[in-house]
DNA sequence: CAGAATTTGTTCTATTGTGAACAAATTGAA
DNA sequence: TTCAATTTGTTCACAATAGAACAAATTCTG
């Protein structure tokens, strides 16, 4: 009851108002105090007094109990949205797997599900199972479906601007197809459509290993190599969404057929594909990503030396990127992410052996993995939504 | 004399307020009707008219005779900053040329001037004749040293953001020099300085081919090869300025060694120092990148070759940027853009051979000449300092 | 060629947002 | 411990800005 009221009422927001600047900022960065948010959007911090004060009456902003300590001087109160606000869904389309996970409008994470299929799925049946937990889930839950205020959905491909898939490399069967009018039959509210490395860099950027680092790049090394550039606090998307396909640039032009159709592409050195292969090979039996890792951990030689070998070329990769970037971070994701410095360490060396900048002049760069490599594309759907709240409103 | 009263009037409008903001878009973009400065600050237009009015009483924007003529409706009147507000002045430290130019705050160019010096000058040497230049012409023209705003300095080097050369490729006298403080000495005003390649992609987005285009890559092909990239009308800078060094990608990890220390770069390749000296030994003679084109132009079938030669190499270099960045447009900067389509049509061929994201899927990338090949570094540097004006005034 | 449709620049009034001032709540220094 | 130094959140008078309305100057459309 209470609950259609606060939506009512945000829905009233006229787009431009400060109102709506101020709920702009608290999706965006889920709390803050009022001083922050007057600071964040150059309003005077008396404006924002008079805005929140209207807006805690119409309950869509709420204080959290928690206050804030941080240096000197009297600690703010936490403002955030009302979880009652509405809530937004986080879809991701992988390879092999479909992820779905519930935030409400505070940045509360409420539920995750994680759905295996068949390599090279079709549509309906991703639509099939993101139909059913969404409606079973928001059932079970007590929650309403018209409290979603948006769906975010990450996809293992380019996404075009219009949410259409450019190429189908890894999921064949969606290629050209539209992926925002296909899930708007499942929900009725605003979805966003983006490329996985993009949402990852998202979520990193938002609550992960880049959080207040407006410039960095997210390197992405699984079965695929990917990532994404940002720049001032927004993704580079490019003119067709195709900015940051690293695993596509040609490091050999009579190198081996790529599935993308050119030559030589660093993916086909630096993915984890053919280390699969060798390793099953030798140890004569399937080896995954994830029990490789497991095996280097262990002291495998073969395992350790795959990928020692695939972190050379993907530090080659890394200072290729940087030398045409030069961002101040790179935030390593996708599976192998999770080896962690057995990975790392060779690929800083190659980075450093292979980039125009040299750690002794100037500004050093980071190499890190990110905070949330097993589902970072999953949580930047989320993020999707929350950074485009504002438009949304007025939709 | 009134040109103190306008100056004064103009130091006192404070940072932030109306008149700020609208001195501000005049400064970047010359001249436009009150309404377009509404529409690009996003005051209401009746502000604009208010503030315009009292900045038209001090003397500091002035209405334009000419009147625009756009598409239907009235046409407004053109209002731009007075001439007499201020003179801006552009450097470009060459290889073997200095260059200096004189502009008002209206986009006017006063005067341009080229110096011929020995490649590997001194700073001193600079320092003299920029010094001599300015003095004598402000004295010949009748202009107060005072009335200089500002100096933007292009530099064919990786400049940091605190205006030290990183390292000295082409200048390697000036290497860690800081470079904002050696010009303090002749110019008594705020010194702005960049990237030859920033400054040119400045220029082009401000008055050349890329005007009205906020994201494309400029890709400088001469001596030695480099680039900037930019998004959202702004240069990506990088952490220590070394973003959009195209040419020293390594292309080839088994290659010849580069002047900066590592194997295999780009510029190897696509830069015109080894087709001059492979043309200067067929032909017995001399070879400049300018005769070059003047050969091919009349047939010479080793120009032709070694332009398309190069152009190959360029094209790959483009790919590899377009995989990464996606964007719409690439501008050919470098003296070897003044081939024109010699080397635009080869390098058009590789780079479609070469790139992830072909014509037929999405927007076609479109490779230009620049506009002012031959001085855009030049006119950049003075665009550094119309575009920072607001931050000039502050200071 | 005449009227419709645009777009501009200006004036006026209502209102929105600001800056100054202050109490409150904290940290850090004496 | 006590007092200075910060920083926050709030109130209020006042100034800055927006929106509506209008005349003016053009292009577009029959």
């Amino acid at each position: 009851m209470a609950v259609h009221r606060i939506r009512r009422a945000m829905a009233t927001i006229e787009a431009g108002t400060v109102a709506a600047q101020i709920v702009g900022v608290l999706s965006r960065h889920g709390g803050m105090s009022g001083a922050q948010i007057a600071r964040l959007t150059g309003l005077a911090r008396s404006t924002v007094s008079i805005a929140v004060t209207q807006l805690k009456q119409s309950r869509v902003v709420v204080e959290v109990e928690r206050m804030m300590l941080e240096g000197a001087g009297r600690p703010g109160t936490l403002l955030a949205l009302n979880p009652q606000a509405g809530t937004c869904i986080g879809v991701h389309l992988g390879d092999t797997e479909i992820q779905f996970v519930v935030a409400d409008m505070s940045h509360n994470f409420i539920a995750e599900k994680r759905f295996a299929v068949g390599i090279d799925y079709e549509p309906e049946q991703a639509l099939r199972i993101v139909k059913t937990v969404f409606e079973e889930f928001y059932k079970a839950n007590g929650l309403s479906q018209q409290s979603l205020l948006g769906a975010g959905i990450s996809v293992s491909g380019p996404v075009g601007r219009n949410g259409v898939l450019q190429r189908g490399g890894i999921l064949p069967k969606w290629a050209g197809l539209n992926i925002r009018t296909l899930f708007s039959s499942v929900f009725v509210a605003p979805i966003l459509v983006d490329n996985e490395s993009n949402c990852a860099a998202l979520a990193e950027l938002k609550w992960g290993a880049a959080r207040g680092i407006p410039e960095f790049v997210m390197f992405k090394m699984d079965v695929g190599v990917g990532g994404a550039i940002v720049n001032n606090g927004a993704v580079i998307t490019g003119v067709s969404g195709g900015a940051g396909e690293f695993g596509h640039v040609s490091i050999n032009p009579e190198g081996e057929l790529c599935r993308c159709g050119n030559r030589g592409c660093l993916e086909l050195y630096a993915s984890f594909v053919k280390p699969i292969e060798q390793l099953s090979r030798v140890h004569r039996k399937p080896i995954t990503i994830e029990s490789a890792i497991a095996l280097a951990e262990t002291g495998d030689a073969g395992a350790i030396r795959m990928i020692a070998d695939v972190a050379e070329y993907g530090g080659r990769g890394l200072a290729m990127v940087g030398t045409i970037i030069n961002p101040p971070l790179f935030i390593i994701g996708g599976r192998l992410a999770m080896s962690g410095e057995l990975l790392l360490s060779p690929m800083r060396k190659a980075f450093e052996r292979h980039s125009l900048i040299k750690p002794q002049d100037g500004a050093p760069t980071s190499i890190v993995v990110g905070k949330f490599t097993e589902n970072d594309s999953l949580l930047g759907a989320v993020a999707l939504v929350l950074d485009n709240q504002q438009a949304l409103i007025s939709t």
